[in-house]
DNA sequence: ATCATGACTAATG
DNA sequence: CCATTAGCCATGA
């Protein structure tokens, strides 16, 4: 038995954003455009978009905590109602 | 090098 | 509140 030893390619913007994103804390919530500014592209907003969309690791990367800066919740590669649904229970558990 | 692709945003009707 | 629109950008083909 062993993992395959595949080796993931990151851009430099990537590793950025995953890392970025991987900050942020349990039942917080933060837009693109956040994500884009503290990356240095503050115009880059899509870009992250297109990072978050191949994000390798969902929920290790918190991904479904970066909503749309109108505070909608945007997308989410497991699916909206995933996304909604993490982000309730987190506010819930916060919450309590 | 060029072009299409979006998990976006801000502005406008 | 909904629809459309132009601007913007890192990627991959």
């Amino acid at each position: 038995m062993s993992i395959n030893n595949h080796t993931i390619k990151f851009t430099e913007f990537e590793k950025k954003v995953l890392e970025i994103v991987s900050t942020i804390p349990l039942g917080q919530t933060h837009s693109y455009k956040w994500v884009a500014q503290k990356a240095g592209r503050p115009r880059a907003v899509r870009a992250v978009g297109q990072v978050l969309k191949k994000n390798p690791f969902p929920l290790l990367i918190p991904c479904h905590r970066v909503i749309k800066n109108n505070g909608s919740l945007g997308g989410y590669s497991l699916g909206c109602k995933v996304k909604k649904s993490l982000l309730d229970l987190e506010k819930f558990i916060t919450h309590s």
